[in-house]
Formats: structure tokens, C-alpha cells, sequence
DNA sequence: GGCATTTAGTTAGCATTGCTAACTGTTAGC
DNA sequence: GCTAACAGTTAGCAATGCTAACTAAATGCC
């Protein structure tokens, strides 16, 4: 099972990438929480806001989240104010759910707060490791385009 | 608090990264629960493989979590046989925890596995990129250094 | 020596988030 | 119209995080 097949990039750098990503989130979870609102609820209403209203469904599969765990969400969300559902005209099975003012503006306040958190982060990088974090973006984005 | 303060990076970048880790870390984790044991699990007995037995006050610290989260880990990994633990011998309160045997082949086989998921995300890349990850694995890791 | 304080770890109880299985209600197909 | 498929919800479980309150051991001060 650890076969070493050809691989083109040195394993541990991938493995503490790996290990360097799980601490960074962790740290950027305490902000969301400081900012009112938790990991999973910040991404599914970035969604939302960023690319309109869903229905739950799509909203789940863009998570990454089963429809129960997408549907409790969202209602415990609703229940705060930050997203509106009405049921699709064509379809009374389906909720067209989306963010409401309060939520984009809760949003958008998590947002600059992760944002300046990371940028503290990285505010004693060089030029050369920021050109490196977005050559970095580029590949992950692309290998992440296919399910891992 | 969105103050537009002196800023290195481009904040496009260090979000989009910080939506990728996310989903990377999502990916993996299915990975790790398909091995077996998930997530925290898998990070503990990594730190315990790798940095040697500690305590677990040591040991919760470098996961990032409380005590009693920790307390609760170390005695669900010790009813699966996976780390050992017994009190110091200069302070009775202290417990040095250790890795077992098995814990240690445990960790083993899921690090391997997860290299392999990560090792195929990162088929496609090129040298350039590669050299990349590795410059920023070097500013992430003394960027995390200091609390975020 | 003996008692108060600090320190290490545990226990109890709560919230969040993930899941699967089973249910309700709506649409589509025959 | 009846059945099958589909959208979402409800119920109940497990894992992981926390705080508050507890136990037990070490330290310090008289």
C-alpha cells in the first residue's frame, strides 16, 4: 500500500503542507467564531452570497455536506436572520434559499476579519513566497477540480 | 477593523487559499476516516510518532485544543490499544503518553494513504509549482509560529 | 509538620456538525 | 389516476470542541 510510485513532489513537503493547513484553519476558526459565527455557517452563506441563491441541494453539494447537515444549517440560519427560503415556483418541492442584508453583512464582516487575520499572517512574507502562494493557488485549484 | 492597513499580499490569493485548504482538508479527511481513524486522531498520534512521548498538557497544546478534549482523545485511543500512558515518575500528576506499537503502524498506514491522495493532487504539478509549495511550506511554517 | 495554593488531569454537561435511515409532500410517467 | 422518483425534513447516533467544577499531587509558607 505505500508503494512508492512515481511521485513528483517530495512528501514531506506535501505532508507538512498537510500539517500547515490544519493548523492555519484552526487558527482562522477561532476568528470566525469571534466574528459571531462558525466555520460552516461563514462558507455556506460566502455561497449564497457569492453565487445567488440555491436551492438546498446545490447548496449542500457545493459544502461538501449531506442534505440533512445542509437543511439543519440552514435553518438554524434562518432562524438568526441571515438567510431567506421561499419555494420555487416551478417546483413547491424545491427552496430557493439566499442570504439575506444581515447575512451578506455578517458575511462580509467575517470576511475582512479572516482576511486580515491571514494577511497578518502572511505580512512578513517576501515578494518571491507571494508570487509562490499564488503559483500555489493555481495547482491546488486545478488538482481540486477533480475529486481527490 | 477593515481598516485598508499596509498589506504584502493580495487578498484574491489568500482567499481563494484559504477556500482551498478548506476543501483539500475536507478531501483528506475522508480519506483518513477511510483508514480507520479521523482527523484528530490521526494528528495526535502523528505528534506522539513523531516528536516522541509527552504529556498531555504538551500534547494538547500542539494539537491546538483544550485539555479536557485531549483527555478524552488519549482514553478513546487507549481503549483501541493505540497509545500507552503511565505517570511521570519525578511528578505522579503528570501522564507521559506514548504511541504503541500498533499506534504507531496505524499512523504509519494512514500517513502513507494520505500522502498517496495528496501525492496524486499533486501529480499534474510542475517543477515550478513544486518549488513553490516548498517556498510557501517555509512562510506558512514561520508565519504559524506566532499566534495568529 | 501542616495547611493553603497552584498545577495536572478528569468528569459532567452543553453545542455544533457530520452521518444514515425513515418519513412527508410534490412532481412526473405510464 | 396510480406508481415511481425526487426534494427536503425529522430522528437519532457519533465525534469533537468548549467551560465549569472536581480530584489528586506538588509546592510554599508559616
Amino acid at each position: 500500500m505505500s508503494t512508492p510510485r512515481k511521485r513528483a513532489a517530495p512528501a514531506p513537503a506535501i505532508e507538512r503542507f498537510h500539517h500547515l493547513a490544519i493548523r492555519m484553519l484552526r487558527g482562522l476558526r477561532a476568528v470566525d467564531e469571534a466574528a459571531g459565527f462558525s466555520g460552516p455557517r461563514a462558507s455556506a452563506l460566502s455561497v449564497l452570497v457569492i453565487r445567488g441563491p440555491q436551492c438546498l441541494r446545490e447548496l449542500a453539494a457545493a459544502e461538501g455536506v449531506k442534505p440533512p447537515t445542509m437543511s439543519r444549517l440552514v435553518k438554524a440560519m434562518q432562524a438568526e436572520g441571515l438567510v431567506r427560503s421561499q419555494s420555487a415556483r416551478h417546483d413547491q418541492r424545491e427552496i430557493r434559499i439566499g442570504a439575506s442584508a444581515k447575512g451578506r453583512a455578517l458575511m462580509m464582516r467575517g470576511r475582512a476579519r479572516r482576511l486580515d487575520a491571514l494577511g497578518k499572517l502572511f505580512h512578513g512574507a517576501s515578494a518571491d513566497e507571494i508570487a509562490a502562494l499564488e503559483t500555489v493557488v493555481e495547482a491546488l485549484d486545478r488538482a481540486l477540480a477533480r475529486p481527490l
